[in-house]
DNA sequence: GTTGAAATCGTATCTGC
DNA sequence: GCAGATACGATTTCAAC
């Protein structure tokens, strides 16, 4: 759970995070299928990808209506007085809503991603992160979510032999 | 797996929901001592969600420099021509260096966030975006995360008695 | 990396609450 | 809908190779 080294990782540890990415509960014995290698190998390569930090921690994907935030949004902030020492990402983090906080080139600081369930709660939101962080925003809505969270690492087209 | 039913969740749901966000490789055994309900009554509420669609997978968590992908961007894009058909996301999934893709509310159409190796990457991916589905683009390049992927349903403050 | 044996876990099923 | 218990196959774990 350290730094990750530039070392680079082998047909195998991308074959095991591909195989992570469709099913991250699958068990090492479904993971040893898929990359060719005993269940013990694949273990001890897993247990190296998450000590490494390469894998830092494994999430369910959940539906975002099913637990009453259908509504998503991406917030630029910007600081009201540039001279002031810029926290934002801290003074932010306790606001859950906030699922992405990135520090951003361009004409704002930060771009927040947040979810909430209704109009009214980002209008709260947005009050409570201008408030928190003395900054303005720019809100924009997501209107519809085509694709998220798709896999840094994809699945190889074809396992030869498979 | 179908389509999500305004069903509420309950506290065990979202506890359930909270713990599988901490590590989704949880096991039944530790998921039922979060929540405090037997195993079998566990099981049977993961199996609910999962096929209700509140819980629609499980991914890992890979960090993104590990991968060959420290540079991430949101682009914006906006359609050339506003009076063809416009089905730039479905265009564009084949291009796995998108993460996301979200129709927006605002000057743009879409909203993208990617990842690539290196700025040239960058340059390459912009070029397919523009050609693949006819689109004028405004990329902001991501200098920094402080944070990502948060969960939706955060743990409980203190779940009494534990 | 591999094998194999022991401990743990997931699953199915049943009884009773 | 949940707890508790049984039983069995699957899985994880780890020592030895």
């Amino acid at each position: 759970m350290v730094d990750a080294k530039p070392e680079p990782l082998d047909a195998v540890d991308t074959g095991i995070i591909a195989a992570l990415s469709l099913d991250a509960r699958a068990t090492l014995t479904q993971l040893a299928e898929q990359v060719g290698l005993s269940i013990s190998a694949v273990q001890a390569r897993l247990r190296r990808l998450e000590s490494r930090g390469v894998i830092t921690g494994y999430r369910p994907t959940v539906d975002p209506e099913a637990v009453g935030k259908p509504l998503a949004a991406f917030i630029e902030i910007s600081p009201l007085d540039p001279a002031q020492p810029d926290n934002a990402p801290e003074l932010l983090e306790p606001l859950s809503e906030i699922e992405a906080c990135h520090s951003i080139a361009g004409e704002a600081s930060y771009m927040l991603f947040v979810r909430v369930a209704s109009p009214r709660e980002l209008e709260r939101l947005i009050g409570q992160i201008r408030q928190a962080a003395s900054v303005r925003t720019r809100t924009t809505i997501a209107l519809q979510t085509f694709y998220e969270y798709r896999p840094l690492v994809p699945a190889a087209s074809t396992p030869p032999g498979l």
